[in-house]
Formats: structure tokens, sequence, C-alpha cells
DNA sequence: CTTGACCTTCCCATCATGGGAAGCCCCACA
DNA sequence: TGTGGGGCTTCCCATGATGGGAAGGTCAAG
């Protein structure tokens, strides 16, 4: 298989095949005219690639799991340790990214939104700091 | 004040600080030495960015915030449309993630993580798409 | 006049990805 | 046999926001 019919079979573009190689994630043979060559074990890794980063895994965790999927005896604890580490690190940034969204809906909430200028959102974002009062939780005004 | 003072006055890295100019977000003036100098009108400029930054605005997004900002007239509806907009990127990112962590979580649930081999985490990595049979809700088994 | 804190610019690195150029290889077709 | 084109190679550059660090200028206090 060259590297077009590996990137069609795994659903990796060829440059990023390229450079899962070039940080040592898989080792394709070379031909003699210097073609990299993938057997089906190279597709393989590649797939497991694909699923692991649509799962937000970073190269470096894939590295580390590819290394545990290649060791036949490894502990599976191993492998849940490293993918609860990354729910919880993913959960983070989740949280983090829906706080900011509560809070530019709140400031939101409070711009009539119309030809008018005065804005709650810009004197908030020029004189106040993170947020203002968001008010624990529920009934607008 | 000078771009360490700056830096100080609004919680902005002095790294940044060059970099918002460089890219246009800010014209502080020279001394005759070369050294920048800030005045209250930057500040409060960096203090925008840095409250913008915290609620993940992209600076080219900033870049359009601080020329509403600064034109009297806008209207608020352009405001609040940018926001709305930028609301929406990161409810979408942050579900994104959440999925994410869904699956994952999901994946490790069925790991039993103790000292044997076999684990449903590499298993689904290797073989299966994105994610199995994520059982549309509730009670496990 | 030296020391040290501060400033300047410039280059490099991150993380994952892609664009694009220059050049080689190979096959099919005329 | 020549040529066209598609696929392959490597290398450089860009993204977005941030930081590290080097080499060198400036200034005030000692």
């Amino acid at each position: 298989m060259t590297i077009g019919e590996a990137s069609r079979a795994s659903g990796v573009s060829e440059k990023m095949i390229r450079h899962y190689e070039a940080i040592g994630l898989l080792h394709p043979a070379r031909q003699a005219n210097g073609y990299r060559t993938y057997a089906q074990a190279d597709i393989a890794v590649l797939r497991f690639i694909r699923h692991a980063r649509d799962l937000a895994f970073p190269l470096e965790d894939i590295r580390r799991l590819l290394a545990l999927w290649r060791d036949r005896g490894r502990a599976s604890a191993e492998v849940r340790a490293l993918a609860l580490a990354h729910v919880a690190a993913l959960e983070e940034k989740a949280h983090a990214l829906q706080a900011m969204a509560a809070s530019l809906k709140h400031l939101a909430a409070h711009c009539h939104g119309d030809a008018r200028p005065d804005c709650p959102i810009l004197d908030q974002l020029a004189e106040g700091g993170p947020v203002p009062h968001p008010e624990p939780e529920g009934h607008h005004r």
C-alpha cells in the first residue's frame, strides 16, 4: 500500500501520516524508490490514532496508548487511568467553555441589541472584572 | 508608563502587549530612546482585551469589539450579534468536548481496570468507529 | 564607571493541521 | 521513444495565542 491508499483506507490525511511517522508513532517500510509501504498492521495503527484523535487524545497520550496496545501483557488499569485522566481534562475544558458562554449570555441578555449605542457587554469588558453579578440562579430581574 | 508598569496595571504580559501592538490592536507612543509609553487610555484597552480574552474571544473578534467600543455611535445590536455568535461557538465546542468525555467515560466504565490485560477502551480504539452502542440513556446493564 | 533592572528586537517552540513548491518515479498512450 | 499526468518525496511556511530566551541598548543608583 502506498501512502495515498493508506490515507484512503484509514481516513488519515497523507500529511498527518507522514507527521505521525516523523514523531515516531509508526514505522512504515520503504520501497527501493523511497516510497513508503503500508502493511495492514500500519493501517490498523492509523485507524487507532484516528479514533483516539476523535476523542481528542493528544498525540503524546496516543503514543502511550499505542505502547499499551502493543503490550499484550499490560494491565487494563493503566489504560483506564490514562483514559479517565483525559476525561477529567475534557470535562474541565468543557465546563470552562460553558462558564464563559453563560457569562456572555448573561451580558447579552441585558443588552437590548437595537440601534442605540449603550451596551452592557462593552461596558463590562471595559470596566468590570471577569463578569459582574451573575445572580446565583434562576429568574431574571 | 513603561511596558512593565502597563503589564502590572493591566494584567497582560509584556510579551502579549507587544504582540497586540504588532497586530494593530494598540498604538502606544514612543519615547526618544525607543521605549513604549502607555497612557491611561492604553491601559483601558489592555484591560478590555484581557477581559475579552477571559471570555475566549479570538483576537480578530476583539479587534472588532474594540472598533465598536471606540465608535460612540455604534448600534448595540452589532455588539450583541458578535457576542451571541461567540456564545454559540463556545457552546458548540463545550458540547463536543462533553460528548467525547461521555463516550470515553462509557468505555472506561466497561473496563474493569485491574491487572488483567483485556480492555474495551483499547479494543474500541483499535476496531470500532467513533464509539459503539452508547445506549440512549440511563441505567447501566 | 560599574552594576543591575529595565527596555528593545529577533528567533524559536508549542499543538495538530494543512498549503504549496520543487523535484523524482512510474505507467499509459501516441 | 517521448510525453503527460498523477502520485510520491522532502522542505518551508502558516495557523492562534502564548511564552522562553538571546543579544544588545538605556538609565539610575551606588
